[in-house]
DNA sequence: ACTACAGAGTAAAACGCTTTACAATTCTAG
DNA sequence: CTAGAATTGTAAAGCGTTTTACTCTGTAGT
């Protein structure tokens, strides 16, 4: 029984294309005259078997109908988005602070150069109960996640500890789980504070530390700070030491603290910028001026240093290179070009440097 | 001719799914004994037909097999991404400054509370000269874009102007195109100033003024002011206004120009809290104390401002709702709940008001 | 002459969903 | 009773790719 040719389906739920559609990969492969797989394998380039005579035509056809492959499409059948998630904490406005600013900035770079996009996503009390972090791996909106301002008070991040999920920590590590991470070399930082501060005579030295307790590049920093310190044969004692939560304020409050346990102090090191600058505060209402009376360095070279009064004398952290070198190491983890036993962690350190400006002067006399 | 039934297709591109596949919507159907449409539809909840009972039954499945669809599939039949474009001009490290920081901040919270994810785009060089932005939503990999920094240089937005492309301009508004916008109430803003001022018996007044050439706001803002100064009575002249670039040196060069201008100056109002501060900067210089000996008016009232000495005394911008409104507006678009005649644009403006610090005194005698 | 094989290309399944047009069943009204 | 309407549901087309497993030439090796 000869079955009749199938109606002319009419179930299309929209009116025909009137005006133009955009082009498709069909649309490229009739233009051109091969087949869909062709054009496929001419657009992702990394198939031998096309000759170069058929990559010519399709590609003049792909120029002619101005055509662009879909994304969404094109994530379908391998599932991937070429795209990375920045997830940050649900801080007051975090996109509002230089420091994540920098870093996504780097993020940004290293991506678009590999043709990723970034997706913006926030931790917020909902996001981490509902486990969004989860579903958008696993819904394939992103490829990877790019975790911002990890602390150890981020307990969820175990979902990601003993899994190959695709979650790196950029400029933080954990210590209790083990995790991707792409970090300043903090360690280095605090050595190289301490034996520039004794290079210019400084033995009464303070400092303000960060939250070492939750932080532990911090707690590295004044580890490596105090260490060095010894090595050197200066003397040090736990109270020189108070922490900040990075704030300015915090860094007032701490240099407050600091002066009033050793007025004698001729210098302190403050574990970022913005500390510091709390720290010039706290010793304008004493009387003394920074950079002369007191030295101070800071941490991290933050925009507004070099315009402080007296411009601050600091330690480099590339934070826009810590963002672009952790989004490279995911995608080449996403793309499998870097191949993993399952178990192996991502760990590069990113190095730092002196900045001197105008904020330690040797210690007279 | 009975047909064989064809041989069960053993092309699957992998080997049978061992360990547990994310669960789809097939599954979802299987288990609850529907078809896959009518969880479709349960899902997507606008369509009435499905029963409660029926309801329960797939709302079960879906809880018990973890099912979250898939937003790549979801948006390839209505070619729909659920996403949002941020878009930022090529400035230095755009991210980390605060201003683009709180907008995105709003625009990411009334996305986030509509279902949409947020993409971040830089327009640098080489993504204009591509027509990127064309390009992402032509191949819906977001659904609209919104523009946070134009100016008048911007000439690619032209492409925007007379289609329905889906693009807002946030906190900005341009004379030559029109599109669809959402501002700050700029000229509210300088009637504010002005009043304010003149309520403190200033008359002798400077103004520091953004790049009125190419931000409309901007211009503005400035002409609002004087406008109202001149309706109370105030005489002025255009050598009262200087342009700054909104940066908080150019706000100090501009008061020095003014300052020399005319030394008996009693207030200057300044188009933003940066270039306040660099007036502030200015002041010292000469041995004035801002606040007491010239009143000091900003506008933004950003993070800093009531940190700064004195308190700047300022009009508050809602930079969180003009991104929040921006947002919440193109998704109304996106999702047609807005109709629009072709070529009707959207024009909100998001209120202000005067924040009184310590920066501002009544004029002595 | 006959298998082998490389080279160039293709058909078709699969990805996971939305939505339209239709089907089956029950209810309502005449 | 029966025609029609309402209710509840379903089949299947379609979205635009990628990729696997083939097919079809022609050439080389034996």
């Amino acid at each position: 029984m000869a079955s009749p040719a199938p109606p002319p389906s009419d179930r299309r739920r929209k009116s025909p294309p009137m005006g133009k559609r955009r082009a498709n990969i069909r649309d490229v492969a009739r233009e051109s005259g091969v087949s869909l797989t062709t054009v496929s394998l001419v657009i992702n380039g990394n198939d031998q078997r096309i000759s170069e005579p058929t990559r010519q035509r399709v590609r003049a056809a792909i120029e002619k109908l101005h055509y662009t492959p879909s994304r969404l499409a094109r994530g379908l059948p391998n599932r991937r988005a070429n795209t990375l998630a920045v997830l940050v904490p649900a801080l007051q406005h975090a996109f509002a602070d230089a420091y994540f600013g920098e870093i996504i900035s780097g993020i940004y770079e290293s991506a678009a150069d590999r043709g990723y996009r970034i997706l913006l996503e926030v931790a917020r009390r909902d996001y981490i109960r509902r486990k969004e972090y989860l579903t958008i791996v696993e819904e394939n909106a992103v490829d990877a996640i790019l975790f911002v301002g990890a602390t150890a008070e981020h307990e969820w991040l175990e979902d990601f500890a003993e899994s190959d999920r695709p979650l790196i920590l950029v400029n933080n590590r954990l210590e209790k789980l083990d995790l991707h991470h792409v970090v300043c070399d903090y360690s280095g930082a605090g050595q190289l504070a301490a034996s520039y501060l004794i290079e210019l005579g400084h033995h009464r030295i303070g400092h303000v530390s960060g939250p070492r307790d939750v932080v532990l590049t911090s707690a590295e920093l004044t580890a490596a700070f105090v260490e060095t310190l010894k090595e050197h044969g200066v003397a040090t004692s736990s109270s020189m030491i108070v922490d900040g939560q990075l704030q300015a304020e915090t860094g007032k409050l701490a240099a407050d603290e600091l002066l009033e346990r050793d007025p004698k102090l001729t210098a302190i090191f403050a574990a970022n910028d913005k500390m510091a600058l709390g720290v010039y505060q706290s010793l304008r209402e004493r009387g003394l001026k920074p950079g002369v009376d007191v030295s101070v360095l800071g941490c991290d070279d933050i925009a507004t240093a070099p315009l402080a009064d007296p411009p601050l004398t600091t330690i480099r952290m590339n934070f826009f290179d810590v963002g672009a070198v952790a989004a490279r190491q995911m995608i080449d983890i996403v793309e499998k070009k870097l191949e993993f036993a399952s178990g192996q962690r991502i760990s590069e350190v990113v190095d730092v440097s002196l900045v001197p400006r105008e904020s330690c002067r040797p210690v007279e006399g």
